[in-house]
DNA sequence: CTTAATATTGAACGATCGTTCAAAACAAGG
DNA sequence: CCTTGTTTTGAACGATCGTTCAATATTAAG
């Protein structure tokens, strides 16, 4: 293995010392640009010195900070998608604890909300993010990552929907919430940078209104998809 | 402009003799193992080399034939588009000769039947031809691609459903439009090559199934969208 | 057959790719 | 202070990229 150490390594080996401030802004830097530059350009389209020169570091940091390309790519990745899991399933958790009982629009609601409204509150690094969850979903090549970032809270609200849907195959929950996901990230790959993101900030009226058409049209259709079964 | 030849030229200037059938099965060949590469490896990910020894021909001939690597993406996006784009409408005027009333469901299975038919009836080039739509459809790098190639089309079936819908704001429209042909593109990315794919042929029964699937979400999905407007 | 345009071929170009290395600069602990 | 591990830095590596060129072979046309 190499010695090269990643930011929150745990302090295992003797005569280790602690990670010095310059350093966690170099590691930062350098996933921060790394998730711009993948979301705009595709992970080929991407070479190693456009990063560094973004992140304004050497290309050699690259390797020391996070081993190599393609572990940056998984860091970029992986660096928040925990929080959203965890914004999702707390919003899950929420509408359980609630006395009204559990819809299938606000099961939708509480796993597209966080992706939607962190994409559209104006941080161009959340922005450029959910730009790169989308490209993980889409490419065969990177089913590893969200194997492991995104799949497990998919289950959770597959497994939500199916207690709301006794009856239904559970091939057909499954079939059904991809396409839902799929028409909440073409979100990030269609309409906005044509009308929204040309503008500095995303307008967010907008992103309410497209997050409400997206919940009605995906319920309408899970529900249909779904009623008619057993 | 180059000296370089395009299968399809047109006889305009003279002394210019006819294209040999040699060269034009060299032709084919390049573009149909673009067709596969591209589609397996993305445009970055897959290089002239590649593409040149699948189709067994020299690295040279790529450039004589298709002028260099981004006209050979173009060309391999257009080869099939509009043939597809003729079996949509086809079915869309076949759906109007009808004594039955247009309905929703007929005109999104006539966008939905001829992707999915032609990506399942087991040609592996136009399995990879659907990934490929898919591919341009999500990277707003081939904007001007979709732009040609597919864009006048979902307008006319947008037309289309728009009288259907005389009260609908055209842009919740298009939006529920999108959010149905994103869904669509996911039979390409997330579902085959899991279950499908790994067998040589996909099962035409699975096929249907997911294209019932597919419809009777999106319908019910629009349906929605668009019932309660004006 | 002769001729000239078309097509194929292998080699080579300069550019850029991801990665590696040693030396220098830095920061923390004794 | 000095020592030692950490981090930065610039240069360089071999590999691969898309493209170009001159030569050779092939084929349509006269």
């Amino acid at each position: 293995m190499s010695s090269a150490s990643h930011t929150g390594q745990a302090p295992t080996s003797p005569r280790r010392r602690a990670t010095s401030r310059r350093a966690i802004n170099t590691s930062r830097n350098i996933l921060d640009a790394a998730e711009r530059l993948f979301a705009e350009h595709g992970y080929d389209g991407t070479s190693v010195r456009d990063i560094a020169s973004a992140a304004g570091t050497p290309i050699a940091s690259i390797s020391f900070h996070h081993v190599g390309k393609e572990t940056l790519f998984e860091r970029a990745v992986e660096r928040r998608a925990s929080e959203l899991s965890q914004l999702r399933l707390d919003a899950l958790a929420d509408l359980k604890t609630r006395d009204d009982p559990v819809t299938l629009e606000g099961v939708l609601g509480a796993f597209f909300r966080p992706y939607l409204e962190k994409a559209g509150a104006g941080d161009p690094q959340w922005l450029a993010y959910a730009r790169l969850v989308a490209m993980v979903s889409a490419d065969i090549r990177w089913h590893h990552i969200s194997e492991r970032c995104f799949d497990p809270t998919a289950g959770q609200f597959i497994a939500e929907i199916a207690t709301l849907f006794p009856e239904a195959d559970p091939r057909a929950i499954a079939t059904s919430f991809v396409f839902s996901v799929s028409a909440m990230l073409s979100l990030s790959t269609s309409t906005w940078r044509i009308e929204a993101l040309s503008s500095s900030t995303v307008d967010p009226a907008l992103m309410e209104r497209l997050a409400d058409e997206l919940i009605r049209f995906c319920e309408a259709g899970m529900g249909a998809a779904l009623e008619h079964q057993g």
